[in-house]
Formats: structure tokens, C-alpha cells, sequence
DNA sequence: CTAAAAAAAGGACAATTGTCCCAACTAAAA
DNA sequence: TTTTAGTTGGGACAATTGTCCTTTTTTTAG
């Protein structure tokens, strides 16, 4: 449920030594916007610590949640590769720590250091493997059955998360979470 | 609606002429499982000519379509990083030519040529920039509105894909797909 | 500490979508 | 040709989910 990428974040720690000023870390609180959609930005992120949402908000505000990402997890360096404008806001959850990363930093690492180019690669592969069952279970099953999957996945995921941050990751509204939520118990 | 990516099959030609060997070219007709799900490959490809479908199938053998790919489109990449098992399945639509290239192949390739190494990256970034904002809108609008999207982005879809096909795309069932079509008339 | 705002829970009804049918038509196979 | 299988279209009803609204509880801010 949670996403994350130690085998990225390690590597980012070593790196961190050789390359001192490539690696800045920001701090953000909870409920913090660290990167909204439809802008263009200069740089891309690697979580240190704490957990963020991805969303894409529709005209009527209403919040879809692609994923949630812990630690080790990239975001902004899709727009780096396509040139696009963000497609996606991410916002904290809890206190967070990142490592932020210019375009021109990491375009450096790509090309240098083959180890990071493969992890790069390794961790967009993963992404897009991760996104398709879900979306897929999601839809084949009913909400009841999708929260006992949570709850196998992640025990604890109601201390995290609000219930509507459930509906819209879950992809329904809150009206219907508590629904079934009811008929579990 | 269909995928492409001109710019990496254009460089894919370019390579053949440089490694001949590396590129294998296969035929299939319409219909014909190019890549089925949960099995282990050494291989990944590129399409050359013609459109498949990507989909994930449920115990109950219903399909659920991620994207339909067309020229340009690799598929099978994801498990040479990743290392999983294929998590979906390819058939195709129309006849298909595809560039078969060895995972041997493609990890030389990825090493030493720094333009291919990019637009792999380039072509990962796009596949997962185009689902987000797709599902998100499936999901906040209703059939009708998906259609009347559908029918902008490609105008001949029906000429193209059979019923059972786009309801599977849109993720609905034929009967509600048939329903919506009724309604726009 | 109190007021205001946000989060959680659920009632009542409407709208949407799915399930299970059946019928017509087309294409493919025997 | 005849049969079979697949595609398309839609009726009737059931189930699910959404919309709108109200209440209670919890959290936050002044």
C-alpha cells in the first residue's frame, strides 16, 4: 500500500558522499503541498523519511490517490524524462524528509554512473508494475473486499491514513467506505 | 487511446543497422497471444507494424485492458528490471511485426548506447504518465463522457476495436457500454 | 477555555451499473 | 448447406454506489 524503495535510497545515501552538493534535503511538516500538478519545476525528489500521497484533483477538487510513497520513492522525474508539466500533486502525510535533486545534477548521475542509471530504471519498472493490478483488483472486487486487503497489506493503514484519503485511494466516496466498513464488523 | 512511440522505433531501425543480429523480427496474426501473463521471459519486444492489447485477466477470465499498443510500444521490458514474473498479457488486434531483442542484448545496448539508454527512460516515463490521468478520468466521468473522450481522441475506435474490447478498456460491462451508446444516439 | 473547523458516522433516496436473460445477425467451420 | 460459435443489442430486475443532509465527536486555533 504504501510504496517504498530502500535499495534506491541506499544508494542515494552513498552517493550523498561523493556528491555532496547534489543531495539537498528539505524538511516539511504534515499536510504540506511539496509538488503540485500542472507546473514545471527544475528538480525531482527521493523521500528521506515519512509518507506523502499522489493525486490528481479533478475540477470538482475531488482527490484521486495513485499511490502513497515511504521512503526511498522518486517523484518529479517522470516530468524530467517526457518534459510534460507534473501530472500529479504530492502532498505529506506525516513530517517528511527529502532529498532534492536538480535535473541537471541527476542528468549527470544518469549519464556517469551506471549503477544509478539501472536503479532508475529498476524503480520506473517497478512503478508501473505496481499500478496495474491494483487498479485492476480495485475494480474487480467490492469495497469490502478491497479494505480486507488493505488490512492484510497494511494492519495499521487506519492509524496513518484518514478515512477519506482510504475512499480516494480506494476510489470511492466516504459514504460508501463507511458502508462497508460497517458490514465487516 | 492506442500508444505509440515513433521516436524509439525510429531508433530501433537505426540499431538494426549497427546489430543486425539483435533484432529479430516476428509476425503474428489477429488474435494471437504474443506474451501471457505470470510466465517468465528471456526476451522483450517492439512493435513494428499493428496494435495489441495489454490486459490483465481475473480468475473468472474477465480481461481488464491497461492500453492498447501500437507502433513504437515496447512491452516485456518491465520484467528484465524488475525481475517478476510478466504481470500481463499481450494479443494482438490487427496483424503485428514485432522486434524481438534478447534480454542479453538489451542489457548491452542499455550499457553502451547512451541515446537508447535514454529513450528507454524516456518511453517508461510516458507509459506511466499516461495511465494516471486516464484511470482518474474513467473514473470521475461516466461511460457517455468516456465515449465522447474516446471519439475525440480517435474518431474510428469502433472500426477498430470490437464491443467486448473498449467495455474492458473503459472498465464497465458490455451492457452498460451498449446502455451508454443508446443514450447518445 | 471556548469557538470554529474538520473528521467520522450514518439515514433516506436516486442514479448507475451489473447480472441474467433472450433474440437477431454474422462469420466460421463441418 | 447446415450447424455452431461469436458478436451485437436490449428487457427486467437486483445490487451497488453516489448524493445530500444531519448529528456527533475530535482537533485546531484564537
Amino acid at each position: 500500500m504504501i510504496r517504498t524503495g530502500p535499495e534506491f535510497l541506499t544508494y542515494i545515501e552513498v552517493l550523498r558522499h561523493k556528491y555532496p552538493q547534489y543531495f539537498i534535503i528539505e524538511k516539511y511538516g504534515s499536510n504540506e503541498v511539496i509538488l503540485s500538478q500542472q507546473k514545471r519545476y527544475h528538480s525531482l525528489y527521493c523521500i528521506k523519511t515519512g509518507i506523502t500521497k499522489c493525486y490528481l484533483s479533478d475540477e470538482n477538487g475531488k482527490e484521486f490517490i495513485q499511490e502513497f510513497l515511504g521512503e526511498g520513492v522518486n517523484f518529479g522525474e517522470l516530468e524530467f524524462f517526457s518534459g510534460h508539466l507534473s501530472f500529479c500533486s504530492i502532498k505529506t502525510i506525516t513530517n517528511v524528509e527529502v532529498y532534492k535533486i536538480s535535473y541537471q545534477y541527476y542528468d549527470f548521475l544518469l549519464e556517469n554512473d551506471a549503477v544509478f542509471n539501472r536503479l532508475v530504471l529498476k524503480s520506473m519498472a517497478l512503478k508501473i508494475g505496481f499500478k496495474a493490478p491494483r487498479h485492476s483488483f480495485q475494480h474487480s472486487y467490492s469495497i469490502e473486499e478491497n479494505i480486507i486487503r488493505l488490512q492484510k497489506i497494511a494492519p495499521n493503514y487506519a492509524k496513518i491514513f484518514s478515512k477519506n484519503d482510504i475512499a480516494n485511494y480506494l476510489g470511492v466516496t466516504l459514504r460508501s467506505l463507511n458502508r462497508a466498513l460497517l458490514l465487516l464488523k
